[in-house]
DNA sequence: AGCTCTTATGAATCATTGA
DNA sequence: GTCAATGATTCATAAGAGC
């Protein structure tokens, strides 16, 4: 099978016109969060997040297949010691819109960014919102069990203190046949609460979820030849993770920048597609 | 130093209004949930959740110290597929009744309910709402510093397979040296996602969060000598807590059975305080 | 004692059945 | 139809039995 994908620049609300309806099956998309400072695409503020959001969400609305998802990674900020809301009145706004709340999913950053406040600890979650347009909808369980060795992790977490010197001491005494017999437990289904790390490496944004993500998502709510849209792609994990799960991928971002980033990401075939090969161009 | 814990029966809507203004330090409470079907007090329908609390929040508002917090353990059900939205409606309306939505802190329920449907997994997180009456509230960091050894469990957790299989087969040539490292390490700071299985024991009542939970939040939002107030007291786990720690506790419920279950969570002294002695009787 | 195995069960959710 | 009750699903713990 083969798979292509392509990134747009432009701005979605735009860019997704020339879309024909029910072509998309998933949209996974971390959105630039609300900021009060800057007067850029990646700077609205808090008070106009919501009302800048929804035109572009009746797009993904109406390009999303009537078994397709839609997955918004999004935190709001803490902003004079209380946290905004507009991603509570998002969620509100977009029930009325016609989309169906299915699910919250928590990211849980293993490893978030370091800190200190007098009145609050370090963020370590973000919302993964998952929006569907009917209660029936793809979703392949088994693409997502926890294979074992992520349970015997779980296992050895909860040794004591004494077990790890023992352990220690104690070198391969039968400590070892156990962990074997763990390692031979069936797979297990996962939850609602996704433990991945954040991404440490050297990358030149600032933003980016860890490719884990949408990965993740990916296998669970499409199948292999679907096709995957991220409306503000920004580095392309989305589309790299697509590429790689064999779906094919559509970025749209608003900076050129972000766009050469995306395609770079998504793999060099796609020099010879820049320009949209499948929908065609606005009328 | 002598501390004091207090049942009341009765509905806290009315039992609260004896209580002198800015009198309680901290509140800490899982509220009944939103049910559907049943007609009694744990059963409010979802529709009707944000009207049934808002009496209730303005007392908690009015009885509170300005140094105070106000701990909310919530999540919402799903039905028919959708997740509802009366919990984020109700974070809106104490808002607009004068809290400051200060932080959402996760409770990741490592042991979550069991089972399996075609377009959900288990939930394993809930929310637990931090509310505030000022911008600066009592918070002591310190006294909920990760122990080394919880630190040292969860480095362990994330090793992967080919890690035990390593340390498995090379024993001894050097993993230890690491595992020793970790132990020295000093103690961190927590994050605002919190990982407690919930209690497993065979206990009498079904609601019932762990005693970690109440726990955590008093050392963090309360000092020693406070009093701390549950007004859905349950089986009097806030209680046991707030008494283990040197905290005045005062427990509301509309039950006659949990008030009997919570005053012998706190203990037999008890018996001979079942009245109010602090804050009088309605005029 | 300590380790291993079994069993019970917990703020769940959905589809189906029946009133 | 609408609403209430029941069965099926299935994992992380603790408690207890057995060796």
């Amino acid at each position: 099978m083969t798979t292509t994908s392509q990134v747009l620049q432009g701005d979605c609300a735009e860019v997704l016109q020339s879309f024909p309806d029910q072509s998309v099956d998933l949209i996974v998309t971390s959105p630039p969060y609300a900021d009060r400072r800057k007067n850029t695409y990646g700077g609205i503020a808090p008070e106009k997040y919501v009302e800048w959001f929804l035109p572009r969400s009746a797009e993904f609305l109406r390009v999303l297949k009537p078994s397709g998802s839609f997955i918004l990674n999004i935190k709001e900020k803490a902003e004079n010691g209380e946290r905004h809301t507009y991603v509570l009145e998002l969620i509100l706004a977009l029930r009325q819109q016609g989309w169906l709340w299915t699910e919250e999913y928590i990211w849980h950053k293993r490893n978030c960014y370091p800190g200190k406040w007098p009145n609050r600890f370090r963020d370590a979650w973000e919302r993964c919102l998952h929006f569907t347009k009917e209660r029936k909808f793809t979703m392949n369980q088994e693409a997502v069990m926890v294979p074992m060795g992520d349970w015997a992790g779980s296992r050895l977490k909860s040794l004591s203190k004494n077990d790890v010197v023992r352990y220690d001491s104690q070198v391969g005494s039968g400590f070892g046949k156990n962990i074997a017999n763990w390692l031979e437990r069936p797979m297990a289904y996962p939850t609602n609460v996704l433990h991945l790390a954040t991404e440490c490496g050297n990358k030149n944004h600032s933003a980016a979820f860890p490719q884990n993500l949408p990965e993740w998502f990916i296998k669970l709510l499409s199948n292999p030849g679907d096709t995957v849209l991220d409306p503000f792609v920004g580095s392309g994990t989305t589309l790299k993770a697509a590429h790689e799960l064999g779906r094919n991928g559509i970025g749209i971002d608003l900076s050129a920048e972000y766009c050469d980033m995306a395609r770079e990401a998504a793999g060099k075939q796609l020099a010879l597609m820049e320009e949209p090969a499948i929908y065609g161009q606005k009328p």
